[in-house]
DNA sequence: TTTATTTTAGCAATCGATTGCTTTAAAAAT
DNA sequence: ATTTTTAAAGCAATCGATTGCTAAAATAAA
């Protein structure tokens, strides 16, 4: 279907037998139009139903009021909610938002990147796929002059402003709450080792160990078990081990967690009693479980106003050298009755 | 930050002494270029590192490969889903999306709709905010020239191509399903009436109860109780009443439902045996509250695809008098055990 | 070898809005 | 009444890519 013709600028013009400059002044509120004049070409411009071609003003201003956002999956809880908070920063700024999923594939990342490089976006905002492989795509934005924001899951290697949640903090904070719980064999439920999140929880998990002096089990430490299916398969190995952990620390999500819960259940094995589960995320589930879940929220939304202001206070104003900055993020851990173990059951 | 020169198809002309319609061309594949020629051309704009402005080509073109959505949250479960399902077959197709969300104020949704416009999107898809007041601004969509297509929440007086899904009937399967486990004073809890989705599922409602030739009973309908908080409230002055409701069917949503489940635990009443409840959309927390929740499943996914599909089939191929088209998507009612009755415990 | 045909490449206009510069008109100052 | 200043409006180039048309070159046919 061929797009009828719409009015233009030069439609109106000839109309009230102007030129065209005329009337951008006019709709631009640009100053060297006559009061009179502007409020004809205003009332005109209704009249007409004039919409303007935003292709037309950025091609001719050079720049694009646009944002592209580059996740893994739009519809995944935190992403969602980042995006939430990003739309709705940026649309008071009267910034659009041209969202695309990567779908955890770093091919299709690039694709994604290349699109928007073309689209003159004036940013972009991504979390890398989990098959992160190489940075050179994100080079390429910034050598095309586009604005990167990396945030969650970042490649630390490329220096670029980021906005992370502090994971390593988040997740010592975990595992020494499990302790203080008085669990003494915590597993971890661990993610892809190339993704900083998960390194970083990881971290945690150890230096939380380390801190108090617990040993360090290889045998607790499952690799890549981040989905609910493949924590499920994990926790059924560590619960059968003949010296099982009497706590679960599920690092990558509360999927995960959930998955450890249900396994846990059908077992038979008492929660918080005979078995910590901790999961991440602060998904709106683990509030109703039974138990319920404790975890660690992100402030997602949140996470996505602060990214968006980043980008108009600090790096937008032509700040040329503005340097890199970093912004972390405390999440928060949220204790619930999943690690919750009644203090007089213990001295038992 | 100024925005460094980019390499344009005039710096890969000059460089290699041809027109810049012959680099067009070649970049195209539109034919009218030598074989050689076109290789040379396109080794140099990798060398140069070529990326093509959209924008000038859109202008040029007249017409942009991006469509725009706009839902009322891009948080909210089932939108978020709609939107990963819109992704994925317009990413296939090479057309973006742009992204944004109304907040349920019809005031802003207005203003999303315009900037579409000046954005010159060739289509707007749209699932309109609760404070729905007129539709003034959908038709100025189709005035320019606009491909639209409303889903779930639509205006109905208006006619476009539409994808819904059929309320009524899934609302009339769930009242059905709780009439057969035996319920017998079924209330329900509503949302805004001028939203064609909760009209439609009232009607289902009503709808099974004549059949069935129950009475229906006003004091048992709750308006406006379409968040956890209100139908907590609506659910309190239910089950308070004399002669409270047997079951409850939260039409609005599983969030609903949820406010139901979580006051009838708390006044001690039993679900299923004493109180049957229904939610509506199928959140995945559905799955894992204790009782379950029977709840109605929207394929919200793969109904962003049929969007999608619809679009690309049906109205894109420039049928230019392609007769607005409704989908109807049937939902699937998901029975679990916050309905399901002991038959034995029905005799007693 | 000359003419006809096909390829290849260049020219220039176009998409719609913006903006520096110039001209004209109006207002202010002398 | 004349000159100076200021305000208003017009002109034309520009952003980068595309495309119909024309010109030149290369190939095929006579």
């Amino acid at each position: 279907m061929k797009t009828p013709k719409r009015t233009t600028i030069y439609d109106i013009a000839k109309k009230l037998n102007l030129n065209a400059s005329s009337v951008s002044r006019a709709l631009n509120n640009s100053g060297n139009v006559s009061e009179v004049t502007k409020k004809l070409i205003l009332k005109t411009a209704k009249e007409l139903n004039y919409k303007q071609n935003s292709l037309a003003s950025n091609l001719r201003k050079g720049h694009n009021q646009t944002i592209g956002v580059i996740v893994p999956r739009v519809n995944q809880n935190f992403f969602a909610n980042v995006i939430a908070g990003l739309e709705e920063v940026t649309y008071q700024k009267g910034y659009n938002l041209i969202i695309c999923q990567s779908n955890e594939s770093h091919a299709r990342e690039v694709k994604c990147v290349n699109t928007l490089i073309n689209q003159h976006v004036s940013c972009i905002i991504i979390s890398v796929s989990a098959d992160f492989e190489d940075d050179t795509h994100l080079r390429n934005i910034q050598e095309n002059g586009i604005q990167l924001i990396q945030f969650d899951r970042v490649d630390d290697n490329l220096e670029t402003f980021k906005v992370l949640n502090d994971n390593k903090q988040a997740s010592e904070d975990a595992v020494t709450h499990l302790i203080a719980q008085g669990y003494q064999r915590i597993a971890l439920l661990e993610g892809p080792q190339n993704l900083n999140i998960f390194k970083e929880r990881k971290e945690g998990y150890l230096s939380a160990l380390r801190k108090h002096n617990y040993p360090i089990l290889p045998e607790l430490m499952k690799e890549n078990a981040w989905t609910k299916e493949l924590s499920a398969a994990a926790t059924k190995k560590l619960l059968n081990m003949a010296h099982p952990p009497d706590a679960i620390f599920a690092s990558t999500s509360d999927f995960s967690a959930l998955g450890v819960l249900e396994v846990a259940t059908n077992m038979g094995i008492k929660v918080p009693a005979e078995l910590g589960i901790c999961g991440y995320s602060n998904e709106a589930f683990t509030e109703i479980t039974s138990p319920s879940i404790t975890t660690v929220d992100q402030y997602s939304v949140s996470m996505g106003k602060t990214i968006a202001n980043l980008y108009f206070q600090e790096i937008k104003s032509d700040n040329k050298d503005a340097i890199p900055k970093i912004v972390s993020i405390k999440p928060k851990l949220i204790i619930r009755s999943s690690t919750l173990r009644n203090k007089d059951e213990q001295r038992i």
